[in-house]
DNA sequence: TATAATATCCTAACATTATTAGGATGTCAA
DNA sequence: TTGACATCCTAATAATGTTAGGATATTATA
């Protein structure tokens, strides 16, 4: 049995691509064990089980997102900083669908980690938003207001809500103009 | 072996007791079968398996959602008709956790009537939102506007990205305010 | 009413899954 | 080189969803 360089990183680097290839639903520690060269229960060396594997999994889809919001929102001002992170939160989702909806499948009070990285999420539309603002109670509101907003935009998407026969794309746009609008008459 | 009253309707109420019981995660047709006093074969009966459970369970959750949005909106007019069906739908989400995240869990793709149940909660939607201008094409915006702060504001919390230091229902309120506000000047 | 057809429920078996126990074998440091 | 540890294994178990085939209750029909 020849010692490959795993650890829990990499299991969870390819548990995401099973993920991504076949939906979340499927994953099993038996799919994932044949794309490790590896019997099942050796993953035991490296993961505690199942349901830790979905927190890990879900902390590094937060992580990403939360990578691409702040790429986004770097250098930009307000409603150009709003655009550009709606835009790369959906293009998040895009690419890697499965794992945004396991972001939402696992409650952060399960991991010290999610609530963390939850904050590093918050802390991006925190720190846009303040620009409109200096009263934090109303970054706080616009904040969850945002966010809200992209999160139900995309996830009503992803489970069939809207009618392809309206523009997704062309809707979320403009939504979100409409949201910097009124954030221009605090 | 005595015959009882059930039928596909009866075991997916059984089922949807058990899943704000104990969380939709762990919903197995060996507990459900239990509840039921029958054996966990038996259910084929009546259901086709557990994957037509979940879709059937997702489109009752709809339904219920529906009817109490459309309940909420009746006889009211744009502002109060928007802040009723708000309340209506966080009270779903309050009274039926675990239902509301099975509505979100199954593409509707997977059902004709899952497609249609959309339909009918889109068209509640519609309707309010038909008061506040003629052309069809705002309205649709406006409707996945709507939609999307409810369903991304309750779901963010449900998952944990709200930190209770703030206030969850006010900010819900405040948000619903602000955008009935952005209506008023179309 | 008797009997045939059907629906409901059963037992038994199976494949898949997650998991644990205990053992073998690499790897690395003293 | 040897001892400690990490990695991976085999084997077994419990839980789950599912199917096949049979028994029994119910309903329709003659």
């Amino acid at each position: 049995m020849p010692r490959q360089g795993l650890n829990t990183e990499s299991v969870v680097k390819t548990a995401a691509l099973l993920v991504e290839e076949n939906g979340y639903e499927s994953l099993t520690l038996h799919k994932l064990a044949s794309k490790l060269n590896i019997k099942p229960a050796s993953l035991y060396t490296h993961i505690q089980g199942i349901d830790e594997l979905y927190v890990l999994l879900a902390n590094m889809a937060l992580n990403q997102l939360s990578i691409m919001m702040l790429d986004a929102a770097k250098g930009k001002k307000r409603g150009d900083a709003l655009r550009a992170v709606a835009a790369a939160y959906c293009e998040y989702v895009k690419q890697s669908p499965e794992m945004y909806r396991i972001i939402m499948k696992i409650p952060h009070s399960h991991s010290e980690d999610l609530i963390k990285t939850g904050r590093a999420v918050k802390s991006i539309l925190f720190d846009v938003l303040s620009q409109y603002t200096k009263e934090d109670d109303k970054i706080i509101l616009y904040s969850r207001y945002y966010h809200s907003i992209l999160h139900g935009f995309v996830s009503l998407n992803q489970t069939g809500f809207f009618d392809d026969a309206f523009p997704i794309d062309t809707s979320l746009s403009n939504i979100i103009n409409n949201f910097i609008e009124q954030l221009e008459r605090i």
